[in-house]
DNA sequence: CAATGATCCTGTCCGC
DNA sequence: TGCGGACAGGATCATT
C-alpha cells in the first residue's frame, strides 16, 4: 500500500537515521527477499550509504564504491531502525546491519518486498518500465494527453499503471479521481482536455499534500521511527462512506481492486 | 501494443 | 467457538 508519498516519507526516514552510517553487513530471512546480482565482489561490506533517491514507488539508495540497493515495500514492507536489535522478528525478512550494532530492519507480512543489491550501473536494468514522476514537469496535460490516446481502459486502471506514470496507487488515484470529479470507470481515452488538466493538477496536489503529512497510514503504514502517516484524516472517498458533499460513496471492482466514489460529484 | 487474469502471501474479518 | 472463504493489493507473467 505504501504509494509515492509512503515511500517518500520511509525514505527521509532512513536517510536521516542513517545517513553517513556504515553498512557491516545485509542478511535475509526469507528466500527470495533479498536478491544479489551475479558476480558482486566476495564481500560487499562494510560500505558507506552515499545517497538516497526514490524513482516511483522504489528506493535507490546508493553505497560507495558504485553499489545500490534497490528496496520495494510493495504492499505490506516496513523499515524499521532500531538501536539494539535482538533477535528476528516476527514477519522479518532481511536486516540492513549497520556499524555500531544498530539495524534497519525490513518487516513485510506478506513476502512481497524486495531489496536487491547490485552495481550502480545495473540500477536501471532492476527497475521495471516507469513513467514520468508524477510530481515532475514532464507530467503534464500534454504527456498524459498522448499516454492515454490509446487507452480504452478505465481511467482509474491506466493511473495505476506504473510504466504511465510512477508512483500512483489504489489511494491516491480514487482520492486525485474525486477531486478531479471525474468517474474511474470513464475510459482513459474518452476525457476531454479539460479533464486531463484536472487530472495533472489533482495529482500533484494530492500528492503534495499527503507529503506534507508524512502519508497515509491505513491499516499498518508507518515511517522509520514508527510515527503514523496524517493523511488518512483527509481523505475524502477512500474507504468512506460519503463524500465531503455528503453524497453516498459507490463501490466498484476494477482490476480486482476496490474503487470508491461519489455518482453524483464525479462523472 | 493493450488489456485481462492468475499469481505471490498472510492477517483480518465476516457469515454460518 | 471455529472454520472456510473473501478480501486487502503492487507488480510480474502469461495469455488473448
Amino acid at each position: 500500500m505504501p504509494e509515492l508519498p509512503e515511500v517518500q516519507t520511509v525514505l527521509d526516514g532512513l536517510e536521516a537515521a542513517v545517513k553517513d552510517r556504515i553498512i557491516a553487513d545485509l542478511e535475509g530471512y526469507y528466500p527470495g527477499t533479498v536478491r544479489l546480482s551475479p558476480g558482486l565482489p566476495q564481500s560487499c561490506f562494510p560500505r558507506r550509504f552515499a545517497s538516497f533517491e526514490r524513482r516511483g514507488k522504489y528506493m535507490i539508495i546508493r553505497l560507495e564504491g558504485d553499489l545500490a540497493l534497490i528496496v520495494h515495500l510493495r504492499m505490506t514492507g516496513k523499515l524499521v531502525w532500531d538501536p539494539s536489535p535482538g533477535e528476528i522478528l516476527p514477519h522479518e525478512r532481511a536486516r540492513i546491519i549497520l556499524d555500531a550494532d544498530q539495524a534497519v530492519h525490513f518487516i513485510d507480512i506478506r513476502t512481497f518486498g524486495k531489496i536487491i543489491l547490485c552495481r550502480t550501473e545495473e540500477i536501471a536494468e532492476y527497475l521495471p518500465d516507469l513513467g514520468p514522476e508524477p510530481l515532475s514537469n514532464e507530467f503534464d496535460k500534454a504527456y498524459l494527453a498522448t499516454a492515454l490516446a490509446k487507452r480504452k481502459a478505465p481511467i482509474k486502471n491506466a493511473l495505476l499503471d506504473q510504466s504511465l506514470v510512477a508512483g500512483l496507487g489504489n489511494i491516491y488515484v480514487l482520492e486525485l479521481l474525486y477531486r478531479a470529479g471525474i468517474d474511474p470507470r470513464r475510459e482513459a481515452c474518452g476525457l476531454s482536455s479539460l479533464q486531463l488538466g484536472r487530472i495533472v493538477k489533482h495529482t500533484k496536489e494530492v500528492l503534495a499534500e499527503a507529503l506534507a503529512a508524512n502519508g497515509t497510514s491505513v491499516s499498518d503504514f508507518r515511517s522509520i521511527d514508527d510515527k503514523t502517516g496524517e493523511f488518512q484524516n483527509f481523505l475524502r472517498v477512500y474507504q468512506k462512506n460519503e463524500c465531503p458533499r455528503g453524497h453516498k460513496i459507490e463501490v466498484v471492482k476494477q482490476a480486482g481492486r476496490s474503487s470508491f466514489f461519489c455518482p453524483v460529484c464525479q462523472k
